[in-house]
DNA sequence: AACTATTTATAAGA
DNA sequence: TTCTTATAAATAGTT
C-alpha cells in the first residue's frame, strides 16, 4: 500500500453536474454566453481551490502547494502557503530527509537540483517580465486579444460532462503518503 | 505584475470560524473529542481539497498537482491528475518551453534536473516500502501507535482561529501566471 | 463511520 | 466583468 488513496473512498462531488437547475425562464435565449462558460467555470473553481488550500494551511498549520494548468495547457497557475516554491523544494528534497545518514551522494544530488531549480526560477522571472511587457503592448492595440484560450475546450463543453461520473471510476489517483520516520 | 494574485480580490472563506454554532446541548461535556478535532479537521479538509482538484481537472480538462504537509510537517500528501509527478515535472521544466530557441544550456540543466528527480523518486519508492514494512510490524504491536501527530497543533487549537481573519490581510500569496507565448 | 445544521461554493442569470 | 441568487457541496459539531 505505497499508493494509499483516500480519494477513491468517497464520491467526487460535481457541482456543475446540474445542467437543468434554476429557472431557465425563456428557455434558450442567450446562447451567446455559452462559449464563455467553460472559462468562467475554470476561473471560479481555480479561485475556489486556491482559497481552500490557503484555508487548510492556516486552519491546520500545514503547508500547501498547488499547481494548475489552464484547460488548454497554455497557462500555469501556482499557489502555495506559506510559499509555493518552498513547498515544492521540500517535496523534491523531502524524500531524502529520512535516510540522509546512509546516502551522502544524494545530498549532493539534491543540492544540485535545488540550485538548478532556483536558477531556472530566476530566469523564468526575467522571461515573465519581458513577456508581460509584450502582452501589455498588445493589450493596448486590441482591447481583448481573442478567444484563443477557450477553443480547446469547446468540443467537450456539455457532452463530456455526462461522462464524468463514469470516468471517475477509471481514475488512477496518484496519492503517496510519506511516513513519519526521521 | 509578475506575481498576479487573484486570491486577494476575494474574501477567504473560513468554514471553521464559527465556534459557537449548533446546539452545544450539554455545554462542554465531551472534551475528550477535542484533541482529535484538529486531525479530523485536517483530514476532512485534505480530502475535500483533493476532491476539488480532481473535480477541476475533469471539469475543465486542466492538470493539477497538490502537495500538502501534515500539521506537524511529518507527513507529506501529494495528489495530482492525471499524474502528480508529471505535473510537477512540467512545472519545473515548463519555464523553459517559451524560449528554448535561445537558451540551449538550460535544456541541459532541465534534463539533468528531471533525471535527478526521477532518480530520487525511485530511491524514495524503495524507502517507502521499507518504512511501510516497519510500520506494519509496529501496528501489530500497538493497535494505534500514539497521538504524537497532533501534539504540534494543540497550542493553537482555538485561540489562533480568532486571528485568522486578520492574518489573511497580511498574507503574501505567491501566485505566478505563466504567459501563453510559445 | 454517519448524520445534520449551517456555511461556503458556484451555475446561471442580471 | 462584476453582482445576485438559487442551489449544491463541504464541513463542524455531534451521535
Amino acid at each position: 500500500m505505497n499508493n494509499n488513496c483516500e480519494i477513491s473512498k468517497k464520491k467526487i462531488p460535481m457541482a456543475a453536474e446540474r445542467n437543468n437547475t434554476r429557472k431557465r425562464k425563456k428557455d434558450e435565449i442567450k446562447k451567446k454566453e455559452k462559449p464563455n462558460r467553460s472559462n468562467k467555470t475554470f476561473s471560479k473553481h481555480k479561485l475556489g481551490i486556491f482559497n481552500k488550500a490557503i484555508e487548510l494551511s492556516i486552519l491546520c498549520q500545514s503547508k500547501t502547494a498547488l499547481i494548475i494548468t489552464s484547460p488548454d495547457n497554455n497557462k500555469l497557475y501556482a499557489c502555495g502557503y506559506p510559499n509555493c516554491d518552498a513547498i515544492l523544494q521540500s517535496f523534491l528534497t523531502g524524500h531524502m530527509d529520512k535516510d540522509e545518514k546512509n546516502t551522502q551522494e544524494d545530498d549532493d544530488v539534491v543540492e544540485t537540483l535545488r540550485l538548478q531549480y532556483e536558477a531556472i526560477q530566476r530566469k523564468h522571472k526575467e522571461e515573465q517580465e519581458k513577456l508581460q511587457a509584450v502582452k501589455e503592448s498588445q493589450k493596448s492595440n486590441f482591447d481583448f486579444p481573442a478567444d484563443w484560450w477557450n477553443k480547446s475546450i469547446d468540443d467537450m463543453d456539455l457532452t463530456s460532462l455526462e461522462d464524468i461520473t463514469t470516468s471517475l471510476d477509471k481514475l488512477k489517483i496518484n496519492l503517496s503518503v510519506a511516513t513519519e520516520a526521521k
